[in-house]
DNA sequence: GTCGGAATCCAAAGCGCTTTGAATGATTTC
DNA sequence: GAAATCATTCAAAGCGCTTTGGATTCCGAC
């Protein structure tokens, strides 16, 4: 079924019906009404290759997520965002197109995807510092928004960040304040912004209490379950062991727990952890009583809202940036105490 | 640049340079070369919108997920998948197609997705038994692939699946084998055809060595971390507890974990912990000896085959069903030991 | 009566590509 | 040297929709 032959089953020109369907005012009640029905009789949806042709929009949205060095497409940090923006875009009758390519590909990709002309806009996924995708994007005139920030550059593109910043400035004070001195540091890859971010906010609170951090304590690692279990095993074996552990992913502190119970500890008695909690749907953080200490933001509604705003951008047809900071809150959970001397 | 353009510059009509490009053998090797020189020079590609109306082919494959009641997309053990799936996608110069639905919507959307025309395939995810979108899909003419089968009649379309069955039947027998009777199943949802498979398995080899289950040892939900926590500490606070679990996810399994360290028993030792792993990236099974002891299977590769073999079908047009089964391999970890009166 | 303007509807152009059917030279065949 | 063949190239139609720029009809107003 397609335009014409429903237009010849009404007796109506395509204008008519097109217009009909599309909510346009010259058409009467009467005719729309009927046009409506009969369309809806026999199954008539709109072809869209065709219609995106003709509108000159696509009506869907890139996510081009690096899958080879970087598995990012398998963080399930990932799959909660995806599941959010998702929801935003069915809502809007958009469909969301997932390309996966290797690092090298990435220009490639969204040079294709903009001359494709397959998607209105895109979501970066995973900035870096002084990210080449925000130039290239920029110069494309490709709408996007980024998840997260590239360096500190960030006022000319539009964003949906955490403040991971604070986040781990206030957790670490948080530690501190539990009598803990020797804090280690789990935290995600190194040239990932939002790693920087935290960083930047562990050391922020060291210098306020006038304390410099062992750099041995401080590793930046891809956030696997087995990373967190290897490195904290190797912290606690050694002399000058931590007491507290900041993590970067619930996945990479279930590895530290781990290790923790490996190295006959009990966490929260004698090792306290503290971790970023994206409110993962599958790992949730204790159902009652949170398990893990935990400065906590839903991945989910950022993918909510980085979707919601792209959408508007391109609605809208204004690419003056706009931001949304998200602050992450503390939750006291069982994996916190005192510092035991 | 679009091919008026490329082709004025070229003082070549459309037809040759289109031609020139598709490599179409009409078409001297002469101009040929030319034309992907200038086309390289101005970044021509081609749009995809007018290609696919043209050429009625979409070059992309739809995933519908559903993503509301049954959080199918959070799912880590998705990820995984289509992150497999999209490596071969990328390869074959297609889009993979995300669709994020209520259940209610899902109807719907599969209808939508083919008279709209935006895909030229899709792969079914999560299918339960004799599930209706297969009868739907096949009454579209859409070609599809199932992850999975759906019941018993399963001849009928083509599907990747893992012996799901098979592979817990020798999980429950290695741990009869190594002395335990009340062996926990901890399911996925009842109605997904994957769990029925699993608890056939478990059943079947119960039944070979005369024993019947106790029914209040098995269930079946949805497998996040605090099901396996509550449920295993559930068991293990009863009178009858059981000695060994069979845990169908990993992510189930570190809950699992944890209740039997709640408990103040050691896993190996105390209790037996078998799980299906489907070789996540973000938590692998250990990394030089396997910490559960599992039946595994990788998802990603599922991934890959399942789309590897709907591209074949729709290139050669040959919607005679295929089917993969994959047989898992049972490999020892520490988490396993003979049974401790 | 005629005119202007609403209210409806329509024919046809156009979106950017592929593909059919035909034209143009160049080359071969008898 | 004319006819037949081959290698190249092209003009134009078509994919299924939207949208521009009229047509047509029907009114009340003058």
């Amino acid at each position: 079924m397609n335009l014409k032959k429903l237009s010849k089953i009404l007796g109506l020109s395509q204008t008519t019906v097109s217009r009909a369907l599309n909510g346009y005012p010259e058409v009467s009640e009467a005719t729309r009404k009927k046009v409506q029905e009969v369309a809806l009789a026999h199954h008539y949806i709109p072809n869209m290759r065709a219609k995106s042709l003709a509108t000159g929009r696509s009506m869907a949205i890139g996510h081009v997520i690096p899958g080879s060095t970087r598995r990012e497409i398998v963080n399930p940090v990932f799959a909660d965002f995806i599941s959010g923006a998702g929801e935003v875009y069915a809502q809007n009758d958009h469909d969301m197109l997932l390309s996966i390519v290797a690092d090298s590909d990435e220009e490639r990709t969204y040079r294709q995807l903009s001359a494709k002309a397959s998607v209105d806009g895109v979501i970066v996924h995973g900035p870096r510092e002084n990210d080449p995708r925000i130039t290239l994007l920029k110069e494309l005139g490709l709408p996007f928004v980024v998840h997260g920030r590239a360096g500190d550059n960030h006022g000319d593109y539009s964003w949906v960040d955490v403040n991971n910043r604070r986040s781990f400035e206030r957790a670490t004070e948080f530690l501190f304040d539990l009598g803990h001195r020797k804090i280690a540091l789990i935290n995600g890859l190194e040239f990932m912004d939002f790693a920087q971010r935290r960083k930047g906010g562990y050391l922020a609170a060291h210098r306020k209490h006038g304390r410099t951090p062992d750099p041995e304590l401080m590793i930046s690692e891809e956030m696997t379950e087995d990373v967190g279990y290897r490195r904290a095993l190797d912290m606690l074996n050694r002399a000058a062991a931590p007491s507290a552990f900041l993590v970067s992913s619930m996945i990479t502190a279930i590895g530290v727990r781990r290790a923790i119970s490996d190295a006959g500890k009990k966490m929260g008695r004698d090792i306290s952890v503290v971790i970023h909690d994206d409110e993962l749907s599958y790992l949730p953080n204790g159902v009652d009583i949170p398990i893990f200490t935990a400065t906590k933001s839903s991945v989910r509604q950022a993918g909510r809202l980085c979707a919601q705003m792209l959408l508007d951008i391109i609605r809208e047809k204004d690419l003056t940036p706009r931001h949304i900071l998200l602050e992450s809150e503390l939750t006291v959970g069982e994996s916190t105490g005192a510092f035991q001397k």
